[in-house]
DNA sequence: AGCGAGCCCTGCGCGC
DNA sequence: TGCGCGCAGGGCTCGC
């Protein structure tokens, strides 16, 4: 999503905002009128994510001098290759598009939740189920439309502070900035992020006093992993998912954090897990990983390494799928 | 600290 | 065919 919207959100100018539902914005703090009329006009910066958190800086609008002073973004090569924009006839070689300097301290923050999509549109085109609507005028690529469709409610678009993120290292990926939406300030960086400390990771790991796949799951720690990646990766490592984390060695703890990025990258090149419509890309279509899964979902199914049926157990209010045979607890 | 329960929601598939 | 139930990719708060 966020290599998806990264084109057509850059250098957009927000022309209109519709609010169908205030309850997409529960993590907005303020009314939605408020959402609307600082979102309204602005020029967004970006688009950038730390775990499943995606944000879009905000260029600062009343600060003198900060429009439209040094940095010219090149959005050459648009669009991403996994992109199909709205209109494809728009071409210019080597477009740029001048941005006001990268000092943004809002940002528009964006969750998933279950069921959440963000869908880029032309004007025209409506999506059952659309909570928020931000209409963009993009410099090259024309009018846009941005539907951030949820079914069950749980993800959220809000406006946030931008804060320091407390190191020296790019908040998230997408943007070398260091500031961070407060409300993602307690969000671990993930695996694949350049700035993923293994070390203190491991340390961390080894500190905590619980299971492993708690320990996966708990953003804080580390972040993108659900419940999905957290399964395979933990039968890839052939890790029990109750294994406590005071047991599990480092080399197995190692060779897990290399399943996780390995299922990680893997489910990103296939576009995401898809078992609907519901897990889509910004252009509304499914990706492949669920083609891919070894444990999750399958229980009764064969396990693919020792040919035994995949078992699921009932944990924290979710699902845990592992084999008995090649993941146990020791 | 860690953990379980509960909550925020809608829609789908299944069994009866 | 129709209904009720269980289930679903997440994250947060509360009380123990």
């Amino acid at each position: 999503m966020r290599a998806g919207l990264e084109p057509a959100v850059t250098g957009a100018v927000v022309a209109s905002v519709t609010v169908f539902d205030e309850r997409s914005l529960r993590r907005h703090d303020g009314p939605s009128e408020d959402f609307i009329d600082r979102l309204t006009g602005a020029t967004l910066e970006g688009a950038v994510r730390r775990g499943k958190f995606l944000w879009l800086p905000l260029a600062d609008t009343d600060v003198v001098g900060s429009r439209g002073t040094g940095v010219t973004q090149s959005l050459a090569g648009l669009p991403h290759p996994s992109v199909r924009l709205p209109h494809p006839s728009v071409h210019l070689p080597h477009p740029s598009v001048h941005l006001p300097h990268p000092s943004a301290h809002e940002a528009v923050v964006l969750h998933l939740g279950m069921s959440g999509q963000v869908l880029l549109r032309d004007r025209r085109t409506d999506d059952a189920l659309t909570r928020i609507r931000l209409e963009l005028d993009h410099p090259v690529l024309g009018p846009l439309r941005l539907n951030f469709v949820d079914q069950r409610i749980f993800g959220s678009m809000s406006i946030d502070a931008l804060v320091p993120s407390g190191d020296d290292r790019a908040a998230g990926l997408g943007s070398d900035s260091r500031l961070i939406p407060a409300q993602v300030a307690h969000i671990a960086r993930d695996p694949l992020d350049p700035a993923f400390d293994d070390r203190h990771f491991l340390a961390r790991l080894a500190g905590k006093n619980t299971t492993i796949k708690r320990a996966m799951l708990d953003q804080t720690l580390v972040s993108g992993i659900g419940n999905i990646y957290a399964d395979e990766a933990l039968w890839a490592a052939r890790i029990h998912y109750d294994q406590p984390t005071t047991t599990l060695s480092r080399p197995r703890a190692k060779a897990l954090l290399v399943e996780v990025r390995a299922v990680l990258s893997r489910a990103l090149g296939e576009g995401g897990t898809s078992f609907d419509a519901q897990y889509v890309n910004v252009n509304g279509a499914s990706g492949y990983f669920s083609h891919s899964l070894n444990a999750y979902g399958r229980q009764g199914a064969a396990c693919p390494r020792c040919g035994r049926p995949i078992v699921r157990d009932q944990f924290m209010n979710r699902g845990a799928h592992y084999c008995p045979y090649c993941q146990r607890v020791r």
